[in-house]
DNA sequence: GGGTCGGGCTAAATCGTTTTAGCATGCTAG
DNA sequence: CTAGCATGCTAAAACGATTTAGCCCGACCC
C-alpha cells in the first residue's frame, strides 16, 4: 500500500477515487499522494476492490463454440462495446452440451460476473443474473433478446430480385428447430405478398440437416445445399431464383446448379442470407443478406450494461437490428429479360 | 459464511478445501459440514478467496482481433485447454494499436491474470508475467513461441506436387512484415532442392499487402491474390502448379486463373495454406496445408499452466506443431501426363 | 499427581481495498 | 471564555475467504 509514504490508507483512497468526499482535503494534498502514486508506479489490486464494493466489471459470454463463425463475429462486437466501457468478460463455449451449460453457468456466478451474453444458446429456465441473449429462444422472462428483422431481410432480397424482374422464386427453409426458420418464413411469405410474388409450394424446399448432430458445421450444409440444389432441378418446375435460408446452403445450390450447366446469374440468381466470409469469395461471389453479427454484439453489450446501470427498470424484451442487402455477382436479371 | 451452522468458519474451510490439515478432523464432523453447505447452497466467493490466495485462475489473452478467423480458431482451442484445467482467460482485442495493446496489458495485469497468451501479437519488451505466444516474433526472453513446422509444411505441399508430376512450380512469398515469412520460403528452398524440384524466380511474387492498413482483411488479400495471379500469367513463363502464401492469395489467384481460361486442376494445380473455412467451399475446393489452429492453442494454453505449475524451471523457447497437407480438388496431375 | 501427548477444534491475523464514523486543531462568533 | 464549526485528516470495520498459531481437554506414562 501507498500509504507508507505519508498519509493513512483513508486518504490515499479518498484522492485516488477521486471521492466526493476528498473534496475535504487540499489539492496541495491530493497532488502529493498522486505523485507519489505515479513514482511507485502504484495499481490498485481489481480483487480487494472488486471483494469490497460487490462488483467485479466482468461479464459472463456463454456460447457453443468460439471458433465457429457466427458466435466469433457476435463475440467480436461484445468485445468491443465491454472494453470501451472497462468492463471485461469470461467466455465458456458449452458445445451444445446442457450439462457443461450448467456447470459453466455455475462456475461463472462464482466468479462473480455482474451479467450475462448467451449467444446461440437456448435456456430453459429464469436465469439469477441480468441476461441478454443473440439468436437465442424468445421467451424467457426477464431475458432480452437481440434479433434480426426478418421482415425487413425479406423484403430487401425480394425487392431485389422482383426489381431485376424475377417472378418465379424457389426457396429453402430453415431446419425445423432453428429459432429463425419460422419467423423468416413469415416474413417472406409476407414480403412476397406484399410485392406481389406468389410462393409455389413445390419450390419450397426444407432443409432438414443431418440429425446425427454435425448439423451446424458447415461442409454438412454444404453438402445439404448440393443436395437441394439436386432437388430442385429435379422437380422439373422452372424457376429463375433462389432465395436459400444461409449462405451455406446457398453456395452448396451454386455448385449443384452451375454442375448441371446452368450459369449463374445468367440463368439462375442466387441469394444467401448471413454474409460468411466465404460469401465474398465465391465464383460468382455471392449475393446475400448480411447479419451486422458485430453490431448484433455490440447491442448486446451495451443492452447488457443498461440493465446492469438501471437495475428494477425494465427492460425490452426485444432489440431488432435491421440487416442489409449485400448485391454481388449471384443475381441478375432473369433470362430472356433483355 | 456457511459457518453458522455448528462451528467456525476454520474448520469449514479446512474440510471443504479437503486441505491436509484436515485430517485432523474426524470424518463425522467433515461429513455434517459437507451436508451444510449441500443444504445452503453454499458457493465459496471465488473473489475472497482469490484475495487470500493471491490465485486468480485466470490468463490474459491479447490477440488483434477476435473475429479474424486465425484468431478465432486459436482461442478455441485455448479456451477448450484452459476451462478444462479450471481456469478462466480475459481477452482484449487490440486492433494492432501498440498503445491499446500496452493498456489492456496494464488492465489485465491490474486484474491480476497470471500468465499471458499471445495470439498473432509481436511484442518489443519482455513481460512481467508468464507468456506463451501463437504466431508472434520469436526472440523475446521467457516467451515460449508456438510455431508451425515450415519444413514439414512444405515437405508435405511439394511431395504432393511433385508426386502428381509437377516441375515448373510457381510460388507466393508472404508479405516482408509477416513474421512466418521468411522461414516457411527457406523451408521451402530446402524441401525443393530435397525433392529435385528447381525454383525459377521469374515464378516466385512477393505478396506485397496494402500499405494503408487492411492488410489483413480477407477482401484485400483476396484482390491481391487475384492481381498477383495476373501478374503470373503476364510473366508468360509456363508453370503447372501454385503454391500459395495462404487460402486467401491462393483464392484469389484462382479466380484470376480461372478468368484467364485456364481450368483448374486440369491445366493449372493450387495450393493454399492455413486451410481457412472457406478453403472447402470454392469451386473446385482447395488443397491447402492445414494449420492446426485448436490444437495450436491448446498447445499453447498447456504450455502457459505448465509454467504457472513450475515456475523457475526453465522451459522450451519454441514448440513445434505439425501441419498436414488437405487434399482436395484444386490439384491434379500436369496437363499432358495423362 | 504432574507432565506430556494428541485429538478436535478455534481466535485472530491476513489479503488490499472502501467506507463510516469521528478525532484533533484552530478560528470565529457571541 | 467557550460553544460551534470548519478543516484535514485517521481508526477501525468491513468484504469473505485462508492460514498460522494455539487452546482445551482427556488419556496415558512414570
Amino acid at each position: 500500500m501507498a500509504a507508507h509514504l505519508g498519509l493513512s490508507p483513508t486518504t490515499v483512497s479518498l484522492v485516488m477515487n477521486r471521492s466526493p468526499a476528498a473534496k475535504g482535503i487540499p489539492p496541495e494534498t491530493q497532488e502529493r499522494v498522486r505523485a507519489a502514486a505515479e513514482e511507485l508506479g502504484y495499481r490498485p489490486n481489481f480483487i480487494a476492490r472488486s471483494l469490497r464494493r460487490q462488483r467485479t466489471f466482468a461479464v459472463g459470454v456463454l456460447l457453443p463454440e468460439i471458433s465457429e463463425g457466427y458466435a466469433a463475429g457476435v463475440l467480436g462486437g461484445i468485445e468491443d462495446q465491454l472494453l470501451q466501457e472497462g468492463y471485461f468478460y469470461l467466455v465458456a463455449g458449452h458445445h451444445s452440451k446442457p450439462d457443461l451449460f450448467d456447470d459453466y453457468l455455475q462456475l461463472l456466478t462464482e466468479r462473480s460476473v455482474e451479467g450475462l451474453i448467451l449467444v446461440n444458446t437456448p435456456i430453459e429456465n429464469a436465469l439469477a443474473l441480468p441476461a441478454v441473449a443473440v439468436a437465442g429462444h424468445r421467451d424467457i422472462e426477464g431475458v432480452t433478446n437481440v434479433v434480426i428483422d426478418h421482415q425487413m431481410a425479406a423484403r430487401l432480397a425480394l425487392a431485389h430480385l422482383a426489381e431485376l424482374g424475377h417472378r418465379r422464386i424457389a426457396f429453402f427453409k430453415g431446419h425445423v428447430h432453428s429459432a429463425d426458420t419460422e419467423s423468416r418464413w413469415q416474413a417472406i411469405v409476407r414480403a412476397s405478398a406484399d410485392l406481389g410474388l406468389e410462393i409455389d409450394p413445390r419450390l419450397t424446399l426444407q432443409l432438414s440437416g443431418d440429425p446425427a448432430g454435425e448439423e451446424f458445421s458447415p461442409e454438412e450444409g454444404y453438402r445439404e445445399g448440393d443436395v437441394f440444389g439436386r432437388k430442385l432441378l429435379e422437380v422439373g418446375t422452372p424457376f429463375t431464383a433462389l432465395f436459400a435460408f444461409n449462405d451455406v446452403s446457398a453456395i452448396g445450390a451454386m455448385r449443384a446448379l452451375s454442375e448441371s450447366g446452368l450459369r449463374i446469374p445468367d440463368e439462375v440468381s442466387v441469394v444467401g442470407f448471413d454474409d460468411i466470409l466465404s460469401a465474398a469469395f465465391q465464383n460468382p461471389s455471392l449475393t446475400t443478406v448480411r447479419q451486422p453479427l458485430h453490431e448484433m454484439g455490440r447491442r448486446a453489450a451495451a443492452e447488457l450494461l443498461h440493465k446492469l446501470g438501471a437495475p428494477g427498470e425494465d427492460s425490452p424484451t426485444a432489440i431488432t437490428i435491421e440487416p442489409t442487402l449485400v448485391i454481388r455477382d449471384s443475381t441478375g436479371p432473369p433470362p430472356g429479360d433483355g
